[in-house]
DNA sequence: GATGAATGAGGTTTCATTCAT
DNA sequence: AATGAATGAAACCTCATTCAT
C-alpha cells in the first residue's frame, strides 16, 4: 500500500521523504539486530536511536517480525544483485569464479552487521522469527546456488574444467568454503586475515591434493 | 553430620536417579529449544514437557541460560569425542578423512535436534545468549579444527598428500563443505539425499578441476 | 529533533498531569506499606489500587525499592522543613521547644501512615530493604538533632537553660520522649490520648524530679 | 504440646536433646533474621546454617511465622525477666533506676541480634509479620512500663521524687531515653560510645533545665 | 500524520511447605 | 523420627502493541 505512487496527488517529494525514513528505521535495526540479536533488542531501542516515535515504526511496519523479515530480504536483495552481475555476464569461467570471491569479500566487508545478523539467527531450520523467513530465504540461497552451478556447468561444457563432480555440489562446495574463510575474517581479523588473494581459495579446488603413487 | 546415615553416604540408586532426571530435562530442554529457539521456549515450557515443576529445573541449574550452556557443551562433547576417535588414531591418512565424513554424518544423523540448534543460534559474532558460551565453544572448534589440519600435515610428511595450501586452510575447507553437503540434507533430506559415499565430497578436493590447458 | 513541535516544548498540562498521577501512585504506595509492610505489598497490588496498569508504575520509578526510597524520602523531605521552619527561625528556646512539639503532633496526626511505614521498616541497623536508604536517612536524622541541639545550646547561652548535660544529648533525649508520647497515640489514641499541651511533655525536662534531701 | 514432660515413657534425655536442638534452631534463626531482616532470610537458610533438615524445623515450628514469634517471645522474656529482677526488689529508688539504667545497658550489649531485629521489625502498628504478635508484644511492654511506673509512683510517695507528672508518664519518658542512647550506641560505637555511667541519663531527669528567672 | 503514554500478557525466578522414603 | 526432593503459587519486571491527542 506504501509503495503504490502511481497516485497523483501525492507530491514525490512526500513520498521520497517517506522512503528516506523507512531506510533509516531498517538502518538503525540493523545495526541494533547484528549487535544485539533480535530477541534482545526492543522496538523502544530502534526507535529511540532512529529517533522517531515508537507509533512511526507501526506505520512502516506490521510488528516487530514484519521489520525484520523486510530487512533480511532487502540486504538479501543486495547481495543477489551483486552476484548476479558477475555471474551472469558473459566471459571466462576461471575469471567469474575470481570475481565472485572478491565480490563476495567486498560485499561481506560493507556489509558486516547484516552478515552478523543473518549467521546468528537465520541459520538452521525452520524455526525462530524465521518461521516464514526461512521458507523464501532459503529458496533464494537454493536458486543462487543453481544460476553459481551453472558457472562451472560452461566451464565444463568448454573444457575449462574437468567433470569430477556434479556442478551443483562444486557450486555448494566452492561457496561454503568461501564464506567459511571469510566468517573467520569477520571473527577474528587478526588471526584470519582478510582473504586478498581469490586464487589462495580457488586453488583448494583447482589442484587436487591427492598426490598420483 | 546430618547427612552421614547407616545407609551408605550417598545412595547410588539416588544419584543415578538423579542423573536421569537431568537428562530428561536436558532432552526436553533440546528438543524445545531446536523447535522454535531459545527466546521462544518458557522455562514453563520445559518444565511441562518433561513432567517436572518449575522448581525442579532450578534445581539442577541456575537459570535458563545456565541450562542453555550446559546443554550445548554437553552436546559439543559428544562430538569432540567422537571425532577425537576418529582422528586421534593412527592409520593412513585418507582412511581417516574418509572415516570422518562418515562419522560426522552418523553424528548429524543422531543428533539432528542439536544441530539445527546449534546451527540457529550459535553462529556469528559474539552476542547473543551465546556470549559467555560462545568463548569457549569457537575455541574447541579451533581447537578442533587445529587437530584436523594434522591429518593434512601429516599426509603431506608422508607424501600421501601434495602440499597444494596450508593445512590449516584446507581443514577448515573441507569441513565447512561436509557441514554444507550434511545441512542441505537435513535441511530438506528428499532433494538432498543423505551423503550415503564420502568418496562424493572427497574428491572435491583430491582431484583437481582445472583442465590442464 | 523529533520531540521539537510547534506546542511549547513540553506542554504544563502534561507535566502537571504526570506529576498528579505520580502523587497518586507514591499515595497509594505509602497507604499499602504502612498497613501491610513493604515485602506484604506486591506492584501489581499498588497498581490496582492506584487503578494504574502495572507497566505505568515502571515508567515512573525504576523498580520496587526505587519506589520506596522515593517515597520515604519525599515525606522525610517534609517533615525536615516543617521542624526547619521551627528550629530556624529567631525566637526564645521554650517558645521553639513549645512549637517543636506542637508541630511534630501536627505531622504525625497528618502523616500516620508514614509514621507507621517508617517506624516498621526503617528503624534498626544497616540492612533490610533499607540497606541504602539508611545511610542518608540516618544521616539527616542526625543532622536534624544538631539543629535541635542548637535550641539547646543557644538558651544555655541565653542562660535561658542550665547546662545540666550536652545540648546533643539533650536533643536526643527530648525528641526520643516527643516520639515516645506521639507513638502510643498512634498505637492506641483511646488509652493515650493526643498530647495536646506541650507543656506536659516540656516539664518532665523542665523541672527536676529530684527531690532536696 | 512438646513443652509437656509429665509423660513417663519419654526418657528426659531424649527430651533435654530436643530442647538443644529447639534453642540451636531459635539462636540461628535469631542471628540470621536480625542480620539481614525477616524477609530475606529463607527457611533453607536457617535449616542450612543450623545444620539440619528443613523438614526438622517444621517439626519445632509450624511454619516460618511461628519461629519467629517464638524467637521474640523467648527474647522478651529473657529481657522481662532481668528487668523484674531490679524493679520488684525492695530498695531506694534512685539505685533502682541506676540499676535499671546498668541492666538495660548489659542485656542489649549481650542481645544486640535481638535488638536490632526487633528494632527493624516489630515497631509501628499492628501489621508486617507481627500482625499477631504485635498484640502481645506490645501488651507486654505496656505491662513493664507499669511495674516501671511503680518505682517513680513508690518514690513519690517516699518524697524520694517531686511530683512532676504523672508516674506513668515519666516512665515512658525514662525509658525512652535509655533506649535512644542505647541505640545509638548499637548504631554506631564509636560515634556514640556506650554510656557507662547510668547517672548521665538519670541526671537528665533529676535535675530541670529550666533557669530560674 | 505523528506521537508516546498506557496497557497487561507473559517471562524468569524464589521459597514456604509437604510427604514419601 | 528425620530427611530433603519436589512442588507450584506468586513475586518482580519487560516490552510489543494500541489509540487518544
Amino acid at each position: 500500500m506504501q509503495t503504490e505512487r502511481s497516485q497523483s496527488p501525492k507530491p514525490p517529494r512526500r513520498e521520497r521523504e517517506k522512503q528516506r525514513q523507512r531506510q533509516e528505521i531498517l538502518a538503525t535495526a540493523l545495526t541494533l539486530f547484528s549487535e544485539k540479536g533480535y530477541h534482545n533488542v526492543s522496538m523502544h531501542e530502534i526507535a529511540a536511536n532512529a529517533e522517531f516515535a515508537i507509533g512511526t515504526l507501526y506505520k512502516f511496519f506490521q510488528n516487530k517480525e514484519d521489520l525484520y523479515k523486510t530487512l533480511v530480504l532487502e540486504q538479501c536483495d543486495l547481495f543477489d544483485q551483486a552476484f548476479a552481475k558477475v555471474l551472469d555476464a558473459p566471459g571466462d569461467e576461471v575469471v567469474k569464479l575470481r570475481d565472485y570471491v572478491r565480490v563476495k569479500g567486498a560485499m561481506f566487508r560493507e556489509h558486516m552487521a547484516f552478515i552478523r545478523l543473518f549467521m546468528a539467527e537465520s541459520r538452521g531450520a525452520s524455526f525462530n522469527i524465521n518461521a516464514g523467513l526461512d521458507a523464501s530465504v532459503r529458496q533464494r540461497y537454493y536458486d543462487f546456488l543453481k544460476r553459481f552451478a551453472a558457472v562451472f556447468e560452461n566451464g565444463m561444457a568448454k573444457n575449462r574444467f574437468k567433470r569430477i563432480a556434479d556442478p551443483f555440489d562444486l557450486a555448494v562446495a566452492m561457496d561454503s568454503v568461501v564464506n567459511s574463510f571469510l566468517l573467520m575474517w569477520i571473527d577474528d581479523p587478526r588471526k584470519h586475515p582478510f582473504p586478498e588473494d581469490p586464487d589462495k581459495i580457488l586453488k583448494l579446488f583447482f589442484d587436487g591434493i591427492l598426490a598420483s603413487r
